[in-house]
DNA sequence: AACGTTTGTTTGGTATTTGTAAAAAATTTT
DNA sequence: AAAATTTTTTACAAATACCAAACAAACGTT
Protein backbone atom coordinates (compact mmCIF):
# COMPACT_ATOMS: atom_id res chain seq x y z
CA UNK A 1 0.00 0.00 0.00
CA UNK A 2 1.12 3.30 -0.68
CA UNK A 3 0.50 6.52 0.75
CA UNK A 4 1.37 10.06 0.28
CA UNK A 5 1.71 12.06 2.73
CA UNK A 6 1.29 16.24 2.67
CA UNK A 7 1.60 18.29 5.32
CA UNK A 8 4.50 21.38 6.37
CA UNK A 9 5.19 19.69 9.44
CA UNK A 10 8.06 17.27 9.50
CA UNK A 11 6.47 15.89 12.69
CA UNK A 12 3.66 14.68 11.57
CA UNK A 13 5.07 13.28 8.35
CA UNK A 14 7.80 11.45 10.62
CA UNK A 15 5.02 9.83 12.81
CA UNK A 16 2.55 9.05 9.92
CA UNK A 17 5.33 7.66 7.96
CA UNK A 18 6.23 5.36 11.09
CA UNK A 19 3.15 3.67 11.34
CA UNK A 20 2.17 3.04 7.65
CA UNK A 21 5.79 1.39 7.42
CA UNK A 22 5.08 -0.42 10.58
CA UNK A 23 2.32 -2.00 9.39
CA UNK A 24 4.17 -2.65 5.70
CA UNK A 25 3.19 0.04 3.83
CA UNK A 26 5.59 2.74 1.65
CA UNK A 27 4.99 5.98 2.32
CA UNK A 28 6.08 9.16 0.14
CA UNK A 29 6.31 13.05 1.58
CA UNK A 30 5.35 16.34 0.08
CA UNK A 31 5.77 19.22 2.14
CA UNK A 32 3.39 21.75 0.18
CA UNK A 33 0.13 21.36 -2.31
CA UNK A 34 2.54 21.98 -4.88
CA UNK A 35 4.73 18.98 -4.43
CA UNK A 36 1.94 16.65 -3.81
CA UNK A 37 0.51 17.33 -7.24
CA UNK A 38 3.39 17.07 -9.23
CA UNK A 39 3.95 13.30 -7.15
CA UNK A 40 0.61 12.43 -7.80
CA UNK A 41 1.02 13.10 -11.74
CA UNK A 42 4.03 10.72 -11.25
CA UNK A 43 3.25 8.15 -9.19
CA UNK A 44 0.41 6.05 -8.05
CA UNK A 45 -0.62 6.26 -4.16
CA UNK A 46 -3.33 4.26 -2.66
CA UNK A 47 -4.58 6.94 -0.50
CA UNK A 48 -3.22 10.86 0.07
CA UNK A 49 -2.78 12.09 3.63
CA UNK A 50 -3.44 16.04 2.71
CA UNK A 51 -3.17 18.35 5.53
CA UNK A 52 -5.24 21.85 4.75
CA UNK A 53 -3.27 24.28 6.36
CA UNK A 54 -0.11 24.77 4.16
CA UNK A 55 2.22 27.42 2.15
CA UNK A 56 2.59 27.55 -1.64
CA UNK A 57 -0.88 25.53 -2.33
CA UNK A 58 -3.34 24.88 0.29
CA UNK A 59 -5.31 21.44 0.58
CA UNK A 60 -8.11 22.05 -0.74
CA UNK A 61 -6.93 23.48 -3.94
CA UNK A 62 -4.37 20.98 -4.18
CA UNK A 63 -7.01 18.08 -4.21
CA UNK A 64 -8.94 20.23 -6.53
CA UNK A 65 -5.83 20.47 -8.83
CA UNK A 66 -5.51 16.45 -7.92
CA UNK A 67 -9.17 15.60 -8.79
CA UNK A 68 -8.57 17.17 -12.33
CA UNK A 69 -6.47 13.88 -13.39
CA UNK A 70 -7.05 11.53 -10.85
CA UNK A 71 -9.61 9.76 -8.12
CA UNK A 72 -6.87 8.59 -5.70
CA UNK A 73 -8.54 8.63 -2.65
CA UNK A 74 -7.64 11.67 0.14
CA UNK A 75 -8.19 12.16 3.76
CA UNK A 76 -8.00 15.49 4.83
CA UNK A 77 -6.22 16.47 7.85
CA UNK A 78 -7.59 19.42 9.43
CA UNK A 79 -7.14 21.34 12.52
CA UNK A 80 -10.24 21.98 14.36
CA UNK A 81 -12.41 25.60 13.82
CA UNK A 82 -12.69 27.32 10.62
CA UNK A 83 -11.21 24.61 8.44
CA UNK A 84 -13.47 22.38 9.90
CA UNK A 85 -16.73 24.10 8.81
CA UNK A 86 -15.66 24.04 5.44
CA UNK A 87 -15.19 20.51 5.44
CA UNK A 88 -18.59 20.26 5.38
CA UNK A 89 -19.78 22.79 3.09
CA UNK A 90 -17.43 22.15 0.62
CA UNK A 91 -17.40 20.22 -2.20
CA UNK A 92 -13.61 19.42 -2.40
CA UNK A 93 -13.80 16.03 -3.66
CA UNK A 94 -12.35 14.19 -0.42
CA UNK A 95 -13.28 10.82 1.10
CA UNK A 96 -12.42 11.22 4.42
CA UNK A 97 -10.85 14.17 6.90
CA UNK A 98 -9.39 13.76 10.50
CA UNK A 99 -9.14 16.91 12.78
CA UNK A 100 -5.74 17.44 14.58
CA UNK A 101 -4.98 16.85 17.25
CA UNK A 102 -4.78 13.15 15.70
CA UNK A 103 -4.24 10.02 17.19
CA UNK A 104 -1.85 7.65 14.93
CA UNK A 105 -4.06 4.60 15.15
CA UNK A 106 -7.32 7.02 14.57
CA UNK A 107 -5.59 8.16 10.86
CA UNK A 108 -4.78 4.39 10.07
CA UNK A 109 -8.49 3.04 10.96
CA UNK A 110 -9.56 5.85 7.99
CA UNK A 111 -6.82 4.67 5.92
CA UNK A 112 -7.72 0.83 5.68
CA UNK A 113 -11.37 1.94 5.91
CA UNK A 114 -10.61 4.29 2.63
CA UNK A 115 -8.80 2.03 0.96
CA UNK A 116 -10.93 -0.75 1.03
CA UNK A 117 -14.18 1.16 0.50
CA UNK A 118 -12.14 2.58 -2.78
CA UNK A 119 -10.47 -1.02 -3.56
CA UNK A 120 -13.33 -2.91 -3.26
CA UNK A 121 -12.60 -5.64 -5.40
CA UNK A 122 -8.98 -5.59 -5.39
CA UNK A 123 -6.38 -7.20 -3.30
CA UNK A 124 -2.75 -6.39 -2.32
CA UNK A 125 -1.30 -6.14 -5.58
CA UNK A 126 2.27 -6.52 -4.82
CA UNK A 127 3.23 -8.86 -7.76
CA UNK A 128 2.87 -7.53 -11.46
CA UNK A 129 2.82 -9.88 -13.91
CA UNK A 130 3.02 -9.36 -17.78
CA UNK A 131 2.77 -12.89 -19.65
CA UNK A 132 6.07 -14.78 -18.27
CA UNK A 133 7.57 -11.26 -16.44
CA UNK A 134 6.67 -11.44 -13.17
CA UNK A 135 7.56 -8.46 -10.61
CA UNK A 136 7.50 -8.70 -7.09
CA UNK A 137 8.49 -5.39 -5.85
CA UNK A 138 8.10 -6.32 -2.07
CA UNK A 139 9.97 -8.93 -2.19
CA UNK A 140 12.74 -7.75 -4.74
CA UNK A 141 11.98 -10.64 -7.40
CA UNK A 142 12.10 -10.34 -10.89
CA UNK A 143 11.50 -13.54 -12.54
CA UNK A 144 11.90 -14.02 -16.21
CA UNK A 145 9.62 -17.18 -17.55
CA UNK A 146 10.01 -18.46 -14.09
CA UNK A 147 13.96 -17.90 -13.48
CA UNK A 148 14.88 -15.41 -11.48
CA UNK A 149 16.36 -12.01 -13.04
CA UNK A 150 19.43 -10.66 -11.15
CA UNK A 151 19.05 -7.07 -11.65
CA UNK A 152 21.15 -4.23 -10.73
CA UNK A 153 19.44 -1.63 -8.04
CA UNK A 154 18.89 0.84 -10.94
CA UNK A 155 17.93 -1.90 -13.34
CA UNK A 156 15.13 -2.53 -10.56
CA UNK A 157 13.72 0.74 -9.72
CA UNK A 158 14.02 1.33 -13.30
CA UNK A 159 11.72 -1.78 -13.93
CA UNK A 160 8.99 -1.31 -11.27
CA UNK A 161 8.68 2.50 -12.33
CA UNK A 162 8.19 1.12 -16.01
CA UNK A 163 5.78 -1.38 -14.67
CA UNK A 164 3.92 0.84 -12.59
CA UNK A 165 3.13 3.23 -15.14
CA UNK A 166 2.58 0.69 -17.80
CA UNK A 167 1.22 2.10 -20.93
CA UNK A 168 2.51 5.65 -20.12
CA UNK A 169 4.94 7.30 -22.18
CA UNK A 170 7.58 8.55 -19.89
CA UNK A 171 10.47 11.01 -21.40
CA UNK A 172 14.26 10.62 -20.04
CA UNK A 173 13.52 13.70 -17.99
CA UNK A 174 11.04 12.19 -15.88
CA UNK A 175 12.34 8.57 -15.53
CA UNK A 176 15.72 10.70 -14.17
CA UNK A 177 13.43 12.81 -12.02
CA UNK A 178 11.40 9.57 -10.57
CA UNK A 179 14.18 7.00 -10.35
CA UNK A 180 17.66 8.55 -9.97
CA UNK A 181 15.89 11.40 -7.55
CA UNK A 182 15.43 14.95 -8.02
CA UNK A 183 19.25 16.31 -7.10
CA UNK A 184 20.47 13.83 -10.31
CA UNK A 185 22.28 16.17 -12.41
CA UNK A 186 23.86 13.85 -15.19
CA UNK A 187 23.28 12.98 -18.60
CA UNK A 188 19.83 12.01 -20.68
CA UNK A 189 21.72 9.50 -22.14
CA UNK A 190 22.44 7.61 -18.91
CA UNK A 191 18.63 6.07 -19.65
CA UNK A 192 19.43 4.39 -22.14
CA UNK A 193 22.27 2.42 -20.95
CA UNK A 194 20.46 1.59 -18.11
CA UNK A 195 17.83 0.53 -20.41
CA UNK A 196 19.83 -1.50 -22.52
CA UNK A 197 21.13 -3.79 -19.82
CA UNK A 198 17.38 -4.18 -18.42
CA UNK A 199 16.16 -5.10 -22.12
CA UNK A 200 19.23 -7.77 -21.90
CA UNK A 201 18.03 -8.79 -18.81
CA UNK A 202 14.10 -9.21 -19.59
CA UNK A 203 15.50 -12.02 -22.13
CA UNK A 204 12.41 -12.35 -24.74
CA UNK A 205 10.48 -9.69 -22.86
CA UNK A 206 12.96 -6.87 -23.84
CA UNK A 207 9.92 -6.36 -26.07
CA UNK A 208 7.57 -4.73 -23.66
CA UNK A 209 10.11 -1.59 -23.43
CA UNK A 210 9.49 0.08 -26.74
CA UNK A 211 11.33 3.01 -27.56
CA UNK A 212 9.37 6.41 -28.29
CA UNK A 213 11.70 8.40 -30.43
CA UNK A 214 12.54 11.82 -29.74
CA UNK A 215 10.15 11.15 -26.33
CA UNK A 216 11.75 8.22 -24.18
CA UNK A 217 10.77 4.98 -23.55
CA UNK A 218 7.29 3.41 -22.86
CA UNK A 219 6.52 0.04 -21.24
CA UNK A 220 3.94 -1.69 -22.55
CA UNK A 221 2.61 -5.22 -22.74
CA UNK B 1 -4.98 -7.91 29.14
CA UNK B 2 -5.07 -4.38 30.00
CA UNK B 3 -2.41 -1.68 30.24
CA UNK B 4 -2.61 2.05 31.98
CA UNK B 5 -0.50 4.45 29.99
CA UNK B 6 0.26 7.42 32.35
CA UNK B 7 2.35 9.92 30.37
CA UNK B 8 1.82 14.10 29.54
CA UNK B 9 2.88 13.35 26.10
CA UNK B 10 0.18 12.57 23.77
CA UNK B 11 2.80 11.38 21.34
CA UNK B 12 4.31 8.82 23.69
CA UNK B 13 0.86 7.92 24.78
CA UNK B 14 -0.23 7.07 21.21
CA UNK B 15 2.75 5.39 20.20
CA UNK B 16 2.88 2.51 23.45
CA UNK B 17 -1.34 2.25 22.87
CA UNK B 18 -0.50 1.37 19.09
CA UNK B 19 1.77 -1.37 20.28
CA UNK B 20 -0.23 -2.70 22.90
CA UNK B 21 -3.48 -3.20 21.02
CA UNK B 22 -1.23 -4.26 18.16
CA UNK B 23 -0.72 -7.26 20.29
CA UNK B 24 -4.37 -7.91 20.89
CA UNK B 25 -4.06 -6.32 24.53
CA UNK B 26 -6.58 -3.02 25.47
CA UNK B 27 -4.92 0.56 26.68
CA UNK B 28 -6.39 2.71 28.88
CA UNK B 29 -4.86 6.52 29.42
CA UNK B 30 -4.08 9.02 31.70
CA UNK B 31 -2.15 12.54 31.37
CA UNK B 32 -1.18 12.89 34.92
CA UNK B 33 -0.69 10.95 38.36
CA UNK B 34 -4.37 12.82 39.25
CA UNK B 35 -6.00 10.84 36.73
CA UNK B 36 -4.13 7.91 37.27
CA UNK B 37 -4.82 7.18 40.96
CA UNK B 38 -8.36 8.08 39.90
CA UNK B 39 -8.81 5.72 37.34
CA UNK B 40 -6.96 2.37 39.28
CA UNK B 41 -9.38 3.10 41.92
CA UNK B 42 -12.29 2.70 39.22
CA UNK B 43 -10.36 0.01 37.29
CA UNK B 44 -8.54 -3.48 37.59
CA UNK B 45 -5.27 -3.08 35.53
CA UNK B 46 -2.89 -5.90 34.45
CA UNK B 47 -0.02 -3.22 34.45
CA UNK B 48 0.64 0.69 34.38
CA UNK B 49 3.17 2.36 32.35
CA UNK B 50 3.61 5.28 34.37
CA UNK B 51 6.21 8.27 33.51
CA UNK B 52 8.09 10.03 35.78
CA UNK B 53 7.94 13.71 34.99
CA UNK B 54 4.24 14.82 34.90
CA UNK B 55 2.28 17.79 35.97
CA UNK B 56 -0.27 17.76 39.05
CA UNK B 57 1.37 14.32 40.33
CA UNK B 58 4.58 13.39 39.51
CA UNK B 59 5.07 9.54 38.41
CA UNK B 60 6.68 8.90 42.06
CA UNK B 61 4.28 9.86 44.09
CA UNK B 62 0.87 8.71 42.23
CA UNK B 63 2.29 5.02 42.70
CA UNK B 64 3.25 5.50 46.44
CA UNK B 65 -0.83 6.64 46.24
CA UNK B 66 -1.86 3.76 44.12
CA UNK B 67 0.30 1.20 46.91
CA UNK B 68 -2.05 2.26 49.16
CA UNK B 69 -4.70 0.42 47.68
CA UNK B 70 -3.85 -1.95 44.63
CA UNK B 71 -0.35 -3.89 43.88
CA UNK B 72 -0.88 -3.85 40.11
CA UNK B 73 2.47 -3.88 38.66
CA UNK B 74 4.12 -0.41 37.50
CA UNK B 75 6.40 -0.11 34.82
CA UNK B 76 8.26 3.21 35.24
CA UNK B 77 9.21 5.32 32.09
CA UNK B 78 11.98 7.79 33.02
CA UNK B 79 14.36 10.22 30.94
CA UNK B 80 17.67 9.75 31.77
CA UNK B 81 19.66 11.44 34.16
CA UNK B 82 18.47 12.59 37.77
CA UNK B 83 14.99 10.82 38.00
CA UNK B 84 17.37 7.31 36.70
CA UNK B 85 19.49 7.83 40.06
CA UNK B 86 16.15 7.76 42.14
CA UNK B 87 15.24 4.54 40.36
CA UNK B 88 17.67 2.76 41.91
CA UNK B 89 17.75 4.43 45.06
CA UNK B 90 14.49 4.83 46.35
CA UNK B 91 11.86 1.78 47.02
CA UNK B 92 9.39 3.29 44.89
CA UNK B 93 7.80 0.38 44.87
CA UNK B 94 7.61 0.09 40.79
CA UNK B 95 8.14 -3.64 39.63
CA UNK B 96 10.13 -2.30 36.50
CA UNK B 97 11.45 0.86 34.65
CA UNK B 98 12.61 1.95 31.14
CA UNK B 99 14.80 5.14 30.25
CA UNK B 100 13.64 7.37 27.83
CA UNK B 101 14.43 7.01 24.97
CA UNK B 102 12.82 3.99 24.70
CA UNK B 103 11.69 1.37 21.30
CA UNK B 104 8.22 0.16 22.02
CA UNK B 105 9.64 -2.97 21.49
CA UNK B 106 11.41 -2.65 24.11
CA UNK B 107 9.13 -1.90 26.31
CA UNK B 108 6.68 -4.57 25.05
CA UNK B 109 9.02 -7.08 26.18
CA UNK B 110 9.14 -5.20 30.29
CA UNK B 111 5.23 -5.76 29.96
CA UNK B 112 4.93 -9.24 29.09
CA UNK B 113 7.90 -9.82 31.36
CA UNK B 114 6.14 -8.45 34.15
CA UNK B 115 2.74 -9.93 33.67
CA UNK B 116 4.04 -12.92 33.79
CA UNK B 117 5.60 -12.72 36.71
CA UNK B 118 2.62 -11.30 38.30
CA UNK B 119 -0.19 -13.11 36.87
CA UNK B 120 0.58 -16.02 34.90
CA UNK B 121 -1.43 -15.15 31.61
CA UNK B 122 -2.18 -17.25 28.91
CA UNK B 123 1.53 -17.52 26.69
CA UNK B 124 0.96 -17.70 23.24
CA UNK B 125 4.25 -18.58 21.38
CA UNK B 126 4.76 -18.39 18.34
CA UNK B 127 7.56 -20.16 16.43
CA UNK B 128 9.36 -20.12 13.24
CA UNK B 129 10.91 -23.12 11.86
CA UNK B 130 13.30 -22.29 8.81
CA UNK B 131 15.06 -25.72 7.95
CA UNK B 132 17.34 -26.79 11.27
CA UNK B 133 16.64 -22.90 12.09
CA UNK B 134 14.21 -22.60 15.20
CA UNK B 135 13.30 -19.18 15.97
CA UNK B 136 11.35 -19.44 19.70
CA UNK B 137 9.79 -15.41 19.53
CA UNK B 138 7.84 -15.94 22.84
CA UNK B 139 10.60 -17.44 25.21
CA UNK B 140 13.17 -15.58 23.05
CA UNK B 141 15.45 -18.96 21.98
CA UNK B 142 17.15 -19.57 18.84
CA UNK B 143 18.53 -23.31 17.97
CA UNK B 144 20.67 -23.98 14.91
CA UNK B 145 20.07 -27.71 14.09
CA UNK B 146 18.86 -28.38 17.73
CA UNK B 147 21.90 -26.00 19.50
CA UNK B 148 21.25 -22.88 21.00
CA UNK B 149 22.26 -20.15 19.75
CA UNK B 150 23.43 -17.48 22.31
CA UNK B 151 22.58 -14.25 20.69
CA UNK B 152 23.02 -10.98 21.91
CA UNK B 153 19.49 -8.47 22.74
CA UNK B 154 20.39 -6.44 19.16
CA UNK B 155 20.80 -9.94 17.02
CA UNK B 156 17.41 -11.65 18.92
CA UNK B 157 15.44 -8.65 18.03
CA UNK B 158 16.48 -8.18 14.67
CA UNK B 159 16.79 -11.85 13.78
CA UNK B 160 12.72 -11.88 14.91
CA UNK B 161 12.47 -9.00 12.78
CA UNK B 162 13.93 -10.96 9.72
CA UNK B 163 11.63 -14.03 10.27
CA UNK B 164 8.27 -12.10 11.44
CA UNK B 165 8.43 -10.20 7.34
CA UNK B 166 10.37 -13.18 5.49
CA UNK B 167 10.39 -12.12 1.99
CA UNK B 168 9.97 -9.18 2.13
CA UNK B 169 13.17 -6.58 1.11
CA UNK B 170 13.84 -4.69 3.96
CA UNK B 171 15.70 -1.32 3.80
CA UNK B 172 18.29 -0.45 6.47
CA UNK B 173 16.34 2.45 7.34
CA UNK B 174 13.38 0.45 8.08
CA UNK B 175 14.93 -1.77 10.19
CA UNK B 176 16.63 1.14 11.76
CA UNK B 177 13.49 2.17 12.11
CA UNK B 178 11.29 -0.64 13.66
CA UNK B 179 14.37 -2.89 15.57
CA UNK B 180 16.15 0.26 16.69
CA UNK B 181 13.36 2.12 17.63
CA UNK B 182 11.92 6.22 15.95
CA UNK B 183 14.78 7.97 17.74
CA UNK B 184 18.00 5.49 16.64
CA UNK B 185 20.18 8.40 14.94
CA UNK B 186 22.93 6.39 14.28
CA UNK B 187 24.72 5.43 11.35
CA UNK B 188 23.22 2.90 8.63
CA UNK B 189 26.00 0.85 9.06
CA UNK B 190 25.08 -0.40 12.19
CA UNK B 191 22.92 -2.36 10.85
CA UNK B 192 25.38 -4.21 8.47
CA UNK B 193 27.70 -5.03 11.73
CA UNK B 194 24.95 -6.79 13.42
CA UNK B 195 23.88 -8.68 10.27
CA UNK B 196 27.40 -9.66 10.30
CA UNK B 197 27.22 -10.82 13.65
CA UNK B 198 23.83 -12.38 13.06
CA UNK B 199 25.06 -14.71 10.36
CA UNK B 200 27.85 -15.89 12.41
CA UNK B 201 26.07 -16.98 15.07
CA UNK B 202 23.49 -18.37 12.22
CA UNK B 203 26.00 -20.80 11.12
CA UNK B 204 25.21 -22.82 7.74
CA UNK B 205 21.97 -20.33 7.97
CA UNK B 206 23.43 -17.22 7.06
CA UNK B 207 22.30 -17.90 3.64
CA UNK B 208 18.70 -17.09 4.97
CA UNK B 209 19.42 -13.20 5.03
CA UNK B 210 20.33 -11.80 1.84
CA UNK B 211 22.26 -8.87 0.56
CA UNK B 212 20.04 -6.61 -1.66
CA UNK B 213 22.78 -4.16 -3.05
CA UNK B 214 21.66 -0.59 -3.01
CA UNK B 215 18.73 -1.24 -0.38
CA UNK B 216 19.64 -3.77 2.33
CA UNK B 217 18.73 -6.86 3.37
CA UNK B 218 15.83 -9.62 2.82
CA UNK B 219 15.20 -12.74 4.90
CA UNK B 220 14.46 -15.38 2.06
CA UNK B 221 14.42 -19.05 2.89
C1' DA C 1 20.07 8.53 -51.35
C1' DA C 2 22.14 11.89 -48.34
C1' DC C 3 21.95 14.24 -44.30
C1' DG C 4 21.26 15.40 -39.55
C1' DT C 5 19.28 13.58 -35.53
C1' DT C 6 18.22 10.13 -32.26
C1' DT C 7 18.98 5.70 -30.21
C1' DG C 8 21.77 1.23 -29.40
C1' DT C 9 25.90 -0.58 -27.75
C1' DT C 10 30.43 -0.99 -25.82
C1' DT C 11 33.95 0.36 -22.79
C1' DG C 12 36.78 1.90 -18.96
C1' DG C 13 37.56 5.00 -15.29
C1' DT C 14 35.21 6.55 -11.17
C1' DA C 15 32.17 6.27 -7.48
C1' DT C 16 29.41 3.68 -4.43
C1' DT C 17 28.31 -0.15 -1.60
C1' DT C 18 29.20 -4.03 1.30
C1' DG C 19 32.02 -7.39 4.24
C1' DT C 20 35.02 -7.48 7.68
C1' DA C 21 37.84 -6.44 11.52
C1' DA C 22 39.14 -3.71 15.08
C1' DA C 23 38.80 0.33 17.97
C1' DA C 24 35.86 3.20 20.71
C1' DA C 25 31.84 4.01 23.34
C1' DA C 26 28.10 2.58 26.00
C1' DT C 27 25.96 -0.62 28.89
C1' DT C 28 25.55 -4.45 31.97
C1' DT C 29 27.43 -7.65 35.10
C1' DT C 30 30.45 -8.94 38.67
C1' DA D 1 34.88 0.18 40.65
C1' DA D 2 36.54 -3.08 37.63
C1' DA D 3 35.55 -6.37 34.24
C1' DA D 4 32.89 -8.21 30.75
C1' DT D 5 29.67 -7.71 27.33
C1' DT D 6 27.24 -5.38 23.87
C1' DT D 7 26.64 -1.75 20.70
C1' DT D 8 28.28 1.66 17.61
C1' DT D 9 31.61 3.84 14.89
C1' DT D 10 35.53 3.84 11.96
C1' DA D 11 38.66 2.29 8.44
C1' DC D 12 39.99 -0.24 4.56
C1' DA D 13 39.81 -3.69 0.99
C1' DA D 14 37.05 -5.93 -2.37
C1' DA D 15 33.20 -6.23 -5.14
C1' DT D 16 29.99 -4.06 -7.80
C1' DA D 17 27.42 -0.48 -10.12
C1' DC D 18 27.22 3.77 -12.40
C1' DC D 19 28.02 7.13 -15.82
C1' DA D 20 29.84 9.49 -19.69
C1' DA D 21 32.22 9.25 -23.90
C1' DA D 22 32.73 7.37 -28.29
C1' DC D 23 31.21 5.10 -32.13
C1' DA D 24 27.77 2.38 -34.73
C1' DA D 25 23.25 1.77 -36.26
C1' DA D 26 18.61 3.24 -37.10
C1' DC D 27 15.37 6.62 -38.18
C1' DG D 28 13.01 10.24 -40.59
C1' DT D 29 13.09 14.16 -43.34
C1' DT D 30 14.22 16.40 -47.49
Amino acid sequence: MKVLIVDDEEMIRAVLKEYIEFEGGEADEAQDGMEAVKKCRDNRYDVILMDVMMPKLDGFSAVKEIRKFSDTPVIMLSARGEEYDKLFGFEIGSDDYVTKPFSPKEVMARIHAVTKRAGGEKKERDVYEFEGLKIDKAGRNVYVDGERAELTPKEYELLFYFAENEGVALTRERLLNQVWGYDFYGDDRTVDTHVKMLRGNLKEYRKFIVTLRGLGYKFET
